[in-house]
DNA sequence: AGGAGCATCCAAAGCGCTTTGGGAGGAGGC
DNA sequence: GCCTCCTCCCAAAGCGCTTTGGATGCTCCT
């Protein structure tokens, strides 16, 4: 049996309320007194029942995600490394997670019932869209909740963790233009993705400003597997004029890109530049392709893990957290970025 | 507000107490009111509070999962489809998740944390190894658990859910065999998991019946991603004696032997037979290869929504379940397999 | 000296359910 | 007719925490 908060109290000669304040930070409580609590707590091994908690101050302490159903995404590789972070944070602080695979129709109703039976202190979606008609309904919905990404569009006032797609491949195509390139595809997640949206803007917006222009056949949009990588960069390849570098929104879509590349004869790094986002997958590491991969980098278990601290933080409320985070991703200089050929 | 069992107690005219036995099927309670009870339920919308529950009975209403960390099995993208089931399963009883991330060396002690805290009912584990020494520490900590797969050795007297993979891959080189072919490969899973063990068993088996060798070379294990099938299967093709047939572990798999066979100038299914294991992931459809995929099939997602239900089951003790079951994979001829080719 | 004002602490009332320990009333046995 | 035994129901006591609404001294001021 576990030690319980009467037990603890009388140990120490105090009343429940006493040691109740003393854990939960209440100013009524004398130093020494609350010093006294927390040695006994370490002492004894005493973890408060989240179950009474639960019962006594009517929060959840769990987080619900919505998993989208549809088009496969629970098996996409890069939601269950989110969902690592995601999970390794809240186990920490003893919450669970409603884990709720919803078809998109159903979503709607699903975030309904979800704030509705409390069952949820808080929710967080993935996968924006533009225009995303999910940041509405939730906001209506009065239940604290928190995107990872960003919606393209409409009003910008809701808690969100994203990464600045826009400047990583901004960045990453200022350098092959710097090396000289020209001519620069892209290989991009889904195009109805708010993600994949804006790499392709920061890709265009470089361009532009260096005088060139996006050649629209060079940009591919497909779910991000290796298969799609190496479609893609396939058809590019067999086009009159071939780029001379190319960017891929993931390191599973590079990797299917380089075996095209290298099946054609070209080498990476010289014939065809490569740049890829790399979101830090344990399997997928830039730095074990053949020719180490020049990548923009940001580790999505961190996010995950961030945005776990946010949405628990925010329940609890300990200490206080921007409500929208822009994570820059680091621009990595590897194997696979050199001049063009011919320079 | 909701409604709570007092008020609806009140309006029925009972005690809580028959209210309560009658909505958790209890037998000292009249037929008739009972009825009476499941249609006030039925009207107001009644949903007792979990979290009242909790305390009161000392169940947690969740249940555990301990995902390995290591080697990227979170990014592995058969893992979130058995999630998807397993969760879709659990959001309809109203049971939580308790995702736990946990690295090898710390499986152990995850396993005595969560069984000592009392914080799940019941756990789960999968990705089974030969000789898996986390079931005897399951075992002896006397918390429910279900295990998907089988271990190999050891004894086997503990719940699990598996599909015969022996049989599956058995059947399939049976086929193979059927068709005049002889020399066969296999590119299959991790060495160490159990499922890879028992299909390399199952291929082995039929080949020696029939009065053939399975020859070593013709065997590759790696984590099943679509670049590991393009690397086996061309290693496969540049052998002296290519072999005329393939079985992959997985649709994944087949991706890249696929692309591997067309790239040597070859047709799959006239040239080279494929049959792979597919997990029902709703990216990689068999039927939606270019040239349609033999496969032994069984549902991933199924799995994990039995999985739930067994779990569950087990905690409400409602029902009862087999405690070991073991599903056989369906062999469902699709074009990618046809006679050996100069037969 | 007599309050006012603060810093600390406590007893007890919930939170919404389950479960224990009866109790009333009718059927059946003698 | 009396007692026993079911059947069906109820009151009340928890489950382990948080929180309300005071107490109790002490210090400080006037």
């Amino acid at each position: 049996m576990p030690v319980k908060l009467k037990q603890l109290a009388e140990l120490l000669g105090l009343s429940q309320t006493t040691v109740s304040r003393a854990l939960n930070g209440y100013p009524e409580v004398n130093a020494k007194t609350r010093q006294r609590v927390l040695k006994a707590v370490r002492e004894t091994g005493y973890r408060p029942n989240r179950a009474a908690q639960r019962l006594a101050t009517g929060k959840a302490y769990s987080i619900g995600l919505v998993m989208p159903i549809a088009s496969g995404i629970g098996s996409d590789i890069h939601f269950g490394e989110f969902l690592a972070g995601l999970a390794e944070e809240a186990v920490k602080h003893d919450f669970h997670f409603v884990l709720n695979p919803s078809a998109p129709e159903d979503e709607e109703a699903t975030f309904r019932r979800l704030a509705a039976s409390g069952t949820v202190d808080a929710l967080f979606i993935a996968h924006m869209r533009a225009n995303d008609p999910r940041i509405a309904i939730l906001k209506s919905l009065s239940i604290p909740f928190v995107v990872h990404g960003r919606s393209i569009g409409g009003p910008r006032d809701y808690p969100f963790l994203d990464i600045d797609n826009t400047a990583a491949f901004y960045e990453a195509t200022r350098l092959l233009i710097q090396l000289g390139h020209r001519r620069i595809a892209l290989i991009n997640g889904q195009e109805h993705l708010a993600f994949a949206i804006r790499r392709k803007k920061g890709v265009t917006r470089a361009l532009k400003e260096w005088g060139h222009d996006l050649d629209e056949t060079l940009v591919h949009h497909s779910v991000m597997t290796d298969e799609y990588g190496y479609r893609s960069m396939q058809r590019f390849l067999e086009q009159p004029e071939p780029p001379t570098a190319v960017l891929c929104s993931s390191t599973a879509l590079a990797l299917g890109a380089v075996r095209a590349i290298n099946q054609a004869g070209l080498t990476v790094g010289t014939d065809i530049s490569i740049i890829a986002h790399d979101d830090v997958l344990p399997m997928l590491k830039p730095e074990n392709f053949s020719v180490p991969l020049t990548t923009t980098r940001s580790s999505l278990r961190a996010a995950g893990a961030r945005v776990a601290t946010r949405l628990i933080g925010g329940i609890l409320d300990r200490g206080t957290y921007p409500d929208q985070e822009l994570w820059h991703a680091e621009l990595i200089v590897r194997a696979s970025t050199g001049p063009a050929p011919g320079k």
